[in-house]
DNA sequence: TGGGTATATCTAGATAGGTAGATATACATA
DNA sequence: TATGTATATCTACCTATCTAGATATACCCA
């Protein structure tokens, strides 16, 4: 038996609910009809109607995501009227870019840390 | 029929084909696991016996998210005698790094468009 | 070369998440 | 109140992906 203990150990790698909190966040992104939502978004607040129709998905497959993404409080929906208008939610925008931040500046660790974004378990 | 017209129109949403390049990059970092095997990489190279040992997951399951790692080009690995030690890919997490800044910073379209990063389709 | 260790691959099996289609609900106006 | 439009929900199906377990491959040393 020639190699047996390990020669380098490794960091101690992120807290494991940490990771799995961060992880989710970073799927929350990680669709492609989510980010264009959130780019149609960008500044101006529009009803589902015109994410529709601006994204070209189906009405039920847009409120599905858009629902996601309010849980995750990255949008906000307000009535008026027929229409239920969606802008970003800038409390929760900022968190995320917070997060994104901390991920891209080093220390993935730090990034949820800070932001309470679904920090605990 | 009285709403019938949207009132207002969205932003035009982010090219379909850099929304899922963009996602698919995000759906990597978006896994908790791989999360861990990153951090625990952070500033050291180590053999797959440490990341297993550090994560405490099978060294199955740690080989085959080292794989999706390293097509995604976010680390290299190179064989020492018995052991394959894995590092974090310089460049690869820097290009990483650049898009997780570009997302944060405001324009999310503009994040792959500078780095290639499965730019195209 | 033979035995042992380290790593990768393969095959399922399980599960999460996405889309489609139908339908229910909410609201406005006539 | 009746009707039409806007949005949400529900069910089913499909696909991607994760993990487990077994096994193959690569490498070292005696």
């Amino acid at each position: 038996m020639t190699m047996k203990t390990t020669p380098v150990r490794g960091n101690a790698p992120m807290a494991a609910g940490q990771a799995s909190a961060l992880a989710e966040f970073l799927r929350t992104l990680g669709d492609a009809t989510r980010l264009r939502i959130l780019t149609a978004l960008d500044g101006v607040c529009v009803p589902v109607t015109a994410i529709v129709e601006a994204t070209g998905e189906r009405q039920p497959t847009v409120s599905h995501h858009l629902r996601i993404l309010r849980d995750r409080g990255l949008v906000v929906g307000e009535r008026r009227g027929g229409y239920v208008y969606y802008c970003l939610a800038t409390e929760g925008i900022r968190d995320a870019r917070d997060v994104l931040q901390g991920l891209a500046g080093g220390e993935p660790a730090e990034a949820m840390a800070v932001h309470g974004r679904a920090g605990g378990e």
